[in-house]
RNA sequence: GGCGCUAUCGUCUAACGGUUAGGACGGAGCCCUCUCAAGGCUUAAAUACGGGUUCGAUUCCCGUUAGCGCUACCA
């Protein structure tokens, strides 16, 4: 049985590689009939806030992808200090006396590279339980193989057969001088524990794995297989961090932004990895399927944004597509949330008669604050009246046109097809292009050139809300046109 | 410093050792058109460098360079 996790600290908001971590595990999960365990990597007592595992809770529930299993290590130690105390039993680990003060001072001190201190490594055993009992604080560590054995190798199912020579591992702590598991010995006692059969994480821990091997071997039990994923970075290359890029690496904000929980999903799927035949626009179910471990790759991937724009362009045009995709109902009750938040007067009959209208023009939910706006005021705010001028005409014709469209949206059928007709022959008794005709009343009703198809938005507007515009626009004509 | 990993357009990526090095985003241009979008078409843009191996290297090997990771009683 396939059973996958994935593991946060919490020890900061849910960061968007940790996001991808999560996604690539759920993703593998599902496409072979797995199982897909939550662990909280709790351990570091000292750094763990409540505000950091309500964001991770946050940001995942937003994916909406779930899991079939959780749970906290904190509530796991008995069994991480059991085994840990299992492995010094059998010989494999010994206590370390060595003060902390005393260690931090030589290793920054010694050139090259830390790997065990001598006497502590050879220090008998009866010594060792004599000074451990007479409560001498110790930290457990695991004694490295290096006579009895040359490397330590393990197949990635990313990067391929990988070795290290035992003579480049240091003696690494299992158990810190107040009785805690390192993160090491907690995650592969819960790992070996909860009979994870695949560790999916990212890379920053393949030269961890070494460890992890010799600690699952030196419990007995068979190391599951791992899969490294590439780092996402930012874009001058160096890692995500909050306090260097700012907002960009929490999930939420993606999701603050308007963005669909699904487009993340998809944008992340495609940092980093492929399904090799072109497809980038995918649906969660088309994810599960192609979804391989053979499709990802190596190298790092570069999360696209700026300073001033925290967004990469590829989420943003995926999202657009996502959006379109939208039945139009759905849509428009994602839409409502936002356009209340922008302040607008939304109800959800509105926000259904607008959404077909600003579908194809917004990019996140978010847009509908400045795609929408015109719909929802009372009084239009205030514009360049200059605007009412339409191409090759001047205020004269902007005047005639604006008469003209007040007559005849006194009368005029209010559906596409009438207004339409009407419009049109307005535009020909006026000889008037239909540009010059569509323009002043665009900018009249919209208050600017920018906006939806016109027709279907005077309909939407309606026939009093229109006039009324219409008179408004006619009163800021300059002067001099009305003679 | 040591150890490890990586290197294709600006970005994400594709290419059983044989392709005019493909696609997407973004950029530029054209078309469509009541504006804006959407859509269609066109276009600029890449194999880090140096050596091998081979009839032939983006692809395999070595080196250089660069980037990243680990090197904690953090995870």
């Amino acid at each position: 049985m396939l059973r996958v996790r994935f593991a946060p600290s919490p020890t900061g908001y849910l960061h968007i590689g940790s996001a991808r971590t999560f996604i690539f595990n759920w993703l593998y999960a599902r496409h072979n009939q797995g199982t897909m365990i939550l662990r909280i990597d709790d351990t570091d007592v000292e750094r763990n806030t409540q505000t950091s595992l309500d964001s991770i809770f946050d940001g995942l529930q937003w994916l909406g992808l779930g899991w079939d299993e959780f749970y906290r290590q904190s509530e796991r130690l008995d069994l991480h200090k059991k085994l840990a105390n299992q492995i010094l039993a059998s010989g494999l680990a010994y206590r370390d006396f060595t003060p902390l003060a005393v260690e931090t001072e030589e290793k920054t001190h010694i050139e090259g590279h830390w790997i065990s201190h001598p006497a502590m490594r050879e220090l008998p055993r009866e010594e060792s339980d004599k000074r451990a009992a007479a409560g001498e604080s110790f930290v457990v560590r695991y004694r490295v193989p290096r006579e009895s054995r040359e490397a330590v190798a393990f197949t990635d199912l990313v990067y391929g057969e990988q070795s290290k020579a035992t003579a480049d591992i240091e003696d690494f702590a299992l158990l810190r001088s107040n009785g805690l598991p390192t993160y090491h010995m907690a995650s592969c006692a819960d790992d070996a524990d909860l009979r994870m059969s695949h560790i999916i994480r990212g890379q920053d821990h393949l030269t961890n794995t070494f460890k992890h091997v010799l600690i699952f071997e030196a419990l007995g039990v068979k190391p599951p297989q791992f899969a490294h994923l590439p780092l996402l970075i930012a874009p001058d290359g160096s890692k995500l961090s909050k306090r260097k890029h700012g907002p960009v690496v929490s999930v939420t904000t993606y999701r603050d932004g308007g963005f669909l929980p699904h487009t993340y999903v998809n944008f992340l799927c495609l940092l980093g990895w492929s399904p090799k035949d072109d497809r980038e626009v995918m649906s969660r179910q088309e994810l599960i399927d192609a979804f391989t471990l053979e499709g990802v790759n190596r190298s790092n991937a570069t999360v696209n944004f700026t300073e001033e724009d925290p967004y990469d362009p590829k989420a943003v045009w995926l999202n657009a597509e996502h959006i379109r995709a939208l039945p139009a109902e759905d849509l428009s009750a994602l839409l409502l949330p936002f356009a209340r938040e922008a302040g607008f007067d939304a109800d959800a009959a509105r926000m259904a008669a607008i959404t077909p209208l600003i579908r194809e023009r917004i990019r996140t939910l978010r847009e509908v604050a400045t795609a929408a706006d015109f719909f929802f005021a009372v009084e239009l705010p205030p514009y360049d009246s200059n605007e009412l001028i339409p191409q090759k005409g001047d205020a004269r014709m902007a005047l005639a046109v604006l008469e003209k469209a007040g007559e005849i949206l006194q009368t005029a059928e209010f559906s596409h097809d009438g207004l339409d007709a009407a419009l049109r022959a307005g535009a020909a008794e006026l000889k008037v292009k239909t540009g010059q005709m569509f323009q002043p009343i665009r900018v009249a009703v919209c208050g600017r050139k920018v906006a939806p198809p016109l027709f279907e938005t005077l309909v939407v507007l309606g026939r009093e809300t229109c006039l009324h515009r219409i008179e408004r626009a006619i009163e800021q004509l300059p002067a001099g046109a009305i003679s």
